[in-house]
DNA sequence: TGCACGATCTCG
DNA sequence: GAGATCGTGCAT
């Protein structure tokens, strides 16, 4: 399991280190998910426009500004929950975006068995996973249900492109911290 | 207290 | 290409 040293760093960082990690999440109901994380955007900092914490510290953003290695869940356009990672240390904004996974999984009969749902989107795998507001400003880990682990992948080809549904963000729009797996 | 808008997705 | 749908932040 990963440990919040590993999110104490530079988001980009951790938004290119953590494609071909595993997502694990375990439901309140006890069924077990995972997913290899195949797509991310970075959000460093008060500056940066595309991010939240740019409004400063607000009953929403307050947990981006803690310690990295909690998790930031949000609504969006009234329907959709979006999940991140912070990062950095207590006092610097930031966090990354969970947009893709690839080969979910569910555990049945004693192994992982394909999950036959799509999470190939921001919104897509939070729903698959069960994944909503109840997680917001929880520590990552298995007690909180959900948590990171190494796969043991490198991914071979990794795409890095200006983040998605941004461009109000001034010269932020185009910052290159959007990270994609293009061969595993 | 009201209002405009959004780190999206699905359907037509 | 547009509608769904509601919390957030900022104006009133």
């Amino acid at each position: 399991m990963l440990e919040a040293s590993f999110f104490k760093r530079d988001t980009r960082t951790v938004a290119r280190e953590l494609l071909g990690k595993y997502l694990y999440r375990r439901t309140p109901d006890g069924r077990l998910f995972r997913g290899i994380i195949s797509e991310t955007e970075a959000y460093h900092g008060p500056e940066d426009l595309a991010c939240h914490c740019a409004k400063g510290k607000t009953p929403r953003t307050t947990v981006m500004f803690g310690p990295g290695g909690h998790i930031y869940v949000y609504l969006i356009y009234g329907m959709y929950e979006m999940l991140n990672f912070t990062t950095m240390d207590e006092g610097f904004p930031a966090a990354v975006l969970i947009r893709g996974l690839m080969h979910p999984e569910v555990w049945e009969n004693g192994r992982f068995v394909p999950l036959d749902a799509k999470t190939d989107g921001p919104g897509k795998l939070t729903r698959a996973f069960e994944i909503d507001r109840s997680l917001n400003t929880r520590p990552l880990g298995d007690r909180t249900g959900l948590w990171v682990e190494d796969a043991g992948i490198t991914p071979r080809e990794v795409e890095t492109t200006p983040r998605i549904g941004v461009d109000y963000a001034g010269e932020w729009k185009d910052k290159p911290w959007r990270y994609v797996i293009k061969k595993l």
